[in-house]
DNA sequence: ATTCTTTTATTGAACGTTCAATCAATAAAA
DNA sequence: TTTTATTGATTGAACGTTCAATAAAAGAAT
């Protein structure tokens, strides 16, 4: 049945059985029959559109990290006000999206998280995602805190996110959103307070 | 030169060499023949004293659990006082004890800690030592909060210890565990004083 | 409309590689 | 002589990739 522009089809339809894949039996059992099966295509197809196995995992990582992004950016630009404590509040629940935290992208998430300590191409990738929640967060703790402070706060939250994301990619109930999202905003709350104790309400 | 009682000394040289390969080249290229090469033995050696390689993995993970254990109860066996913070204090540092800290024991507890969502017999020790984790701190934060606000506490600084480990691991540099350590103290100098605001000095 | 040609999309068997496990053979100690 | 410890070639299974073959759609021509 093949009609012409099936090109972007088909990659989205192997990105999400690879999810898929890696959601059932993890990354190590994911073997390109089984991705293949999941989108009811055969196997030689991943070498055609993505050059190989290889390819076709750094696709779904580069595509977890953007719709990661997108999330958070897209609640940033819907902020009521522009206060440092709007920011990042933002950026904590863009971090934890619907979209980000269903059982299958949360442990993809996770595995590539372990894979990426040794394959070139992932571990760029996660500096890049990495970096850019620490330097997200560190920017707007600068505004009402001193350098080093702001450093440290933002090192503790970006800590906390990721710990939450860990631990609900563990549990068999999956992640708690809204859950995880609460303690998060508690701790910012922390900050905030201890860092302004004459402005209360 | 087969003398007797090698078991107990096999068993220790192949856990070890299990963990620098996985530091070298990951989990998923840890071949029999690698780990064997690393323990100076032979290949068929493994099955031999382990049934497997999969018995091997986890007799490692065992190992790398245990050793963990046992440093959080040392520090607690020798604290100065036994107030909560004192016993709190006492698991932050546990869990960055130098000898859980070094690049291959953290790169090898992050691979286990991601196989481990889809194994059964390694998510058990998994949930063991996170279930631990947590009901520790949950116990001390009892001491001086409502059960609820304790539970919330426990989870956060539970999730801030894990994701530091996390970001340890991933960076080039290794985790550095000082810096860990004094960001999770923090945290926690944060949480007893917002719940004694009049105890001050 | 119908036929022919070209392009695009897809298949799946075959191939070469790699791995964990096995076991008969070996050698040192008891 | 018996027991304990170890080897490493062999085996069979599983994997990713390749590529000749196939089939449907699109375009061209009558």
């Amino acid at each position: 049945m093949p009609k012409t522009g099936m090109e972007p089809i088909r990659r989205q339809q192997l990105i999400h059985a690879t999810m898929m894949s890696i959601d059932e039996v993890g990354l190590a059992d994911t073997t390109v029959i089984r991705i293949a099966r999941h989108a009811g295509v055969s196997a030689g197809i991943i070498s055609h559109y993505f050059g190989g196995k290889d390819g076709l995992l750094e696709a779904t990582m580069r595509q977890i990290l953007s719709d990661l992004g997108e999330a958070v950016a897209a609640r940033r630009r819907a902020l009521p006000d522009s206060s440092p404590h709007a920011h990042i509040g933002a950026i904590i629940d863009g971090n934890f999206d619907h979209s980000q935290v269903s059982g299958p992208v949360a442990k993809t998430w996770l595995a590539f998280w372990a894979s990426s300590m040794h394959k070139p191409q992932l571990q760029r990738l996660q500096q890049v995602n990495g970096r850019r929640l620490y330097s997200n967060l560190c920017s707007q703790f600068r505004r009402f805190m001193p350098r080093e402070q702001a450093r440290n706060a933002a090192r503790g939250l970006a800590a906390m996110i990721d710990g939450l994301w860990l631990r609900g990619a563990l549990t068999a109930e999956g992640l708690d959103a809204e859950h995880a999202r609460c303690l998060a905003h508690t701790h910012l709350k922390q900050l905030l307070a201890d860092h302004e104790p004459a402005t209360a309400s």
